[in-house]
DNA sequence: TTGCAATATGAATAAACGTTCATATAATAA
DNA sequence: TTATTATATGAACGTTTATTCATATTGCAA
């Protein structure tokens, strides 16, 4: 039974579940959820655009949603911790049930 | 560690997301989170316009995120399910932790 | 019926946002 | 250096959406 948060608080989670509202990032998220991928791996699982894929990649870098590792040309992201695959569970439970 | 979901599935997610992903239906979701109220505690509660408390109480509505009881003027709303609650929880936890 | 309180609705405005296209940057290999 | 692959960026477009304002509806009491 939660209170209300403070209003800053709320604004965040706004904030976050803005971020995680969209398919494509949905997408992207559920595409490195098993580990560190590179972006054209990304861009293979999602079916999304290479430039489409590297925009929303700078969205969740910026929201601190996924780590990033270069190596060589190559450059690898991640999921920044767990929080991010319990909200993914959360939302996926809620719609597929029943 | 989950698995890419069908795209409908994740058409779903967005869609939930993008209904939780708004500051006065946050506001809203908290000021009812321990039981119905009716709308004008709402307003009270959440500090938005009685008109604004209404159109977004709709979407609310329509979402299936919320249920109504009517008592002569006055219409209640709650929580249409824990899974709400539960979202609220883990976006809540992943914004205040340091 | 009239009046009042509670709630809903429609139109209008402004701002935010996702996507595409074209192009730029960076790293490596030849 | 040039060529090639990998990734990022900027501008532009169209669409969606939150909010406000004014008004409508509903239910009840007098």
């Amino acid at each position: 039974m939660p209170l209300m948060p403070e209003d800053t608080v709320i604004d965040e989670m706004e904030s976050l579940l803005n971020i995680a509202s969209d398919f494509t990032r949905l997408k992207i998220m559920y595409a490195i959820s098993e580990g560190e991928r590179s972006v054209s791996e990304i861009v293979k699982k999602t079916g999304a655009s290479q430039s489409l894929v590297s925009h929303q990649l700078k969205i969740l870098r910026k929201a601190n949603l996924v780590s990033v590792r270069r190596d060589g040309t190559h450059i690898y992201y991640q999921l920044a911790d767990e929080h991010v695959i319990a909200l993914l569970n959360v939302v996926h439970e809620h719609v597929t049930e029943e």
